[in-house]
DNA sequence: AGCTTGACCGACC
DNA sequence: TGGTCGGCCAAGC
C-alpha cells in the first residue's frame, strides 16, 4: 500500500528510499560487507534489485565496495577498484576468485 | 497491455 | 565449483 507520506515502495527514484539505502551503506564498518538482499531485508522495502538500482545510480557517494551480491562479487567493471579497498581495509577477500569471503566478512551487526 | 532490462537470489544439476 | 533457470520487483518503451 503506497499511502502518501508513508512507505514510498521500493522506488529506486524515491529520495527517501535512496536516502535509506545510502545511510545503511555508510553504516557498514571498514572490513565488513552487506549483500543487496541484506539491505532490502533490513529496510523492509523494495528488494535486492531495487537496492542494486540505487547503488548503480547513487553508489559513488558512499563506500559502494562494501555492498556485494550474495556470491560476494561485484560487476566486472568494479572488481579492480574494489580489490584495492579490500586490501586497504583488510577485508577477507579471495584474490584469485575476485570475491569477498562472506563467511567472515558479512556484517550482521545492524 | 505486453515485453525487456537490471550493480539480484536460491534451488538444481 | 560453476552454469542454468525461474522468481523477484519496479522502470521504461
Amino acid at each position: 500500500m503506497t499511502q502518501p507520506g508513508l512507505t514510498p515502495a521500493g522506488d529506486p527514484e524515491s529520495p527517501v528510499f535512496i536516502r535509506q539505502v545510502l545511510d545503511v551503506v555508510e553504516s557498514i564498518p571498514r572490513g565488513m560487507v552487506l549483500t543487496y538482499g541484506d539491505i532490502a531485508e533490513f529496510l523492509e522495502d523494495g528488494g535486492p534489485r531495487q537496492v542494486g538500482a540505487v547503488m548503480s545510480r547513487h553508489g559513488a557517494a558512499v563506500p559502494w565496495w562494501r555492498v556485494v551480491n550474495a556470491s560476494g562479487t561485484l560487476p566486472p567493471h568494479l572488481r579492480g577498484e574494489a580489490a584495492r579497498h579490500y586490501e586497504d581495509e583488510g577485508t577477507s577477500y579471495d584474490k584469485s576468485r575476485e570475491r569477498v569471503n562472506l563467511g567472515t566478512a558479512r556484517w550482521d551487526g545492524q
